[in-house]
DNA sequence: CGGTTTTGACCAGCGC
DNA sequence: GCGCTGGTCAAAACCG
């Protein structure tokens, strides 16, 4: 978002002569004063909030790029970076706290990992993220007593993705979703409208949910429904793709907070009611003409 | 019947 | 070289 892309402006044309004004005419010109200081306030509201999220946009950059370095650090070989998964949780967890959506990702390798809370009765190893997943494989690891199961991406013969799920050690409640590689297609239509119709979750520590314990079979095979928009993000794209995929989750959150902010507060609704009607007046006078 | 899951077998990397 | 381990394969089972 730009900070400076919304115009609230409402363009009343306020030019009134005073001189010809009965009483009605004189508190309907101070109502539209009235709301129109009302609307340069929201302005000001609305540019101080932009200000703010580019703020934050910048911070959460800066970030990313720390973690990514830090990881980088420990992928010099294949079973070093297994080792890395296993034996880092406490770095996992601050991560958790730190990054949105607990996504962490390796920006080099396209790697990027994924937690998700389930609930306690919740045995599966399903992971909804909006991608279409084939199981191959399951193996019980050695530091860790669940199974590890390994994922495709199906929605796509030739879609390099891989992805593996096991439960954390410490919290079997938390699955951790490891992401590998990049998805060479998009997400299906059906994937697109359910994801972009669920509306926010209230899951406070992972945003993400895991798929119903029952089997989910045939085709679509885990068709999955990403609960929360930011968490709509692609967890799998490379570094800058996965900056500018946050970014937009993040700019169309804060577009839908502000629309709520603004269209829950009595004033704006009444100024804008007040333009529209004002308008539609103006239209109706003009067709008469 | 087609697609997915399950699961034992196999392969390759790594440490000793 | 050998054993351990993680990752993958593939046949059988399962499901709608």
């Amino acid at each position: 978002m730009d900070s400076t892309c919304v115009d609230t402006s409402l363009n009343l044309n306020l030019s009134p002569s005073p001189t010809h004004m009965n009483p009605t005419e004189v508190v309907l010109v101070e109502e539209l004063h009235r709301l129109s200081c009302e609307n340069k306030r929201l302005t000001e509201t609305l540019t101080h909030m932009c200000v703010s999220y580019e703020a934050l946009q910048k911070h959460l950059t800066k970030l990313m790029n720390t973690s990514s370095d830090c990881y980088n650090h420990h992928q010099s070989r294949k079973r070093k970076a297994e080792s890395y998964e296993n034996c880092n949780d406490e770095e996992e967890s601050l991560l958790l706290i730190k990054r949105p959506n607990n996504i962490v990702h390796n920006n080099n390798n396209k790697v990027s990992k994924v937690l998700v809370k389930t609930d306690a009765s919740d045995s599966s190893l399903y992971v909804m993220d909006g991608y279409q997943w084939r199981k191959y494989g399951q193996k019980v690891t050695r530091d860790n007593p669940s199974p590890r199961a390994y994922f495709r991406c199906s929605f796509a013969p030739s879609c390099p993705v891989k992805k593996k799920v096991q439960r954390s050690v410490e919290d079997p409640t938390i699955l951790v979703a490891t992401y590998e590689g990049e998805h060479n297609h998009g997400r299906s239509q059906t994937e697109i409208s359910l994801v972009s119709s669920q509306s926010h979750s209230s899951e406070t520590i992972i945003p993400l949910v895991s798929s119903p314990s029952s089997r989910i079979t045939s085709s679509p095979t885990t068709l999955d429904l990403v609960k929360n928009s930011i968490s709509s993000v692609d967890i799998d794209h490379n570094a800058q793709k996965k900056s500018s995929s946050i970014s937009s989750s993040i700019h169309k959150f804060l577009v839908q907070e502000m629309a709520t902010s603004l269209t829950s507060d009595p004033n704006f609704t009444a100024v804008l009611a007040t333009a529209i009607s004002g308008k539609i007046l103006e239209h109706t006078s003009l067709e008469k003409l």
